[in-house]
DNA sequence: TATTTTACTACTAGGATAATAGGAATTGCA
DNA sequence: TGCAATTCCTATTATCCTAGTAGTAAAATA
């Protein structure tokens, strides 16, 4: 399951997706208006965006949040990584922050690991074949 | 990511599946010691496993557990579901505890749920698709 | 009846989740 | 120059979840 900050960060991202233009700065209460997320809890999300390069941010008067690249270029997977981490159900089976298996007895020869490769790798093509832009218009017919 | 008692839980479910047999009874001191797993903890993951009617017991003297079906016909999605819940990333997506998304502002025109659905989809056919005797013999090569 | 083994109930330490509060820093505009 | 808007930063909090541990009861067998 995702968390919730997660699905918040993937809304607003969405949103974000659904309001970018060249210079055009949205702000953080907008977001948070539009998509009943907490104005204060969406604040830090948008700034792990930020640090994670998905979002740009400009202070001050006339300030606000706009997608770092175009939205076709942002996976839904990407957004999710930032907030809740890894796809993979195990630190063994992650590509972007790979890890051992402290309770696995000997990581060599371990009978859990194909699987769990596979089900990564499935998981990761559904969010990563996925642009921001896709879902922006995917509401009753998915793309591929 | 799996919990830990989902893969202890995962664990056990193999070794029993490599051990199964007509009226083969499994010592949970024995998985406990093989797979390196806290034993109090794994009579707690077997009992919700009983509960679930993957895995039979019986006390006393020479009792034990062993898997409720033949290893061909339980999932690995079956035993994560039974410890981790649904392989879902939102409720709204559970095929086997569907509920609504409270945070989603209508989830009638919801734009996540789409890809949403895929993921969960593309997990539950790698998770349901792979057998425990799947697993068994699935150490480097893993089935289809 | 003694021993083995599962079953049940209760408890705990630590960490994660989902926020909230208050103010500092920056920018634009009058 | 000063004010207002807006992001940014640093705590703090309540609640739940995770990963166990401890002790005992119940059942089956020899
Ligand atoms: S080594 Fe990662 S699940 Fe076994
Ligand atoms: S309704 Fe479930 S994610 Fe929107």
């Amino acid at each position: 399951m995702l968390t919730s900050k997660g699905k918040y960060a993937l809304r607003a991202a969405v949103y974000l997706a659904r309001h970018h233009g060249a210079e055009n700065w949205t702000l953080a209460t907008e977001i948070a208006e539009a998509e009943a997320i907490p104005k204060k809890f969406l604040e830090a999300i948008l700034v792990e965006l930020r640090d994670n390069h998905i979002v740009t941010s400009r202070r001050g008067r006339n300030g606000g949040y706009r997608l770092s690249q175009a939205p076709e270029r942002i996976g839904a997977g990407d957004v999710i990584r930032v907030i809740d981490g890894p796809l993979a159900l195990t630190p063994c089976t992650s590509r972007t922050q790979p890890g051992p298996c402290h309770d696995c007895v000997d990581p060599a020869i371990c009978t859990l690991r194909p699987v769990l490769q596979k089900a990564r790798d499935a998981i990761a093509a559904v969010l990563d074949g996925n642009s921001l832009a896709d879902l922006v218009d995917s509401v009753g017919h998915s793309a591929g």
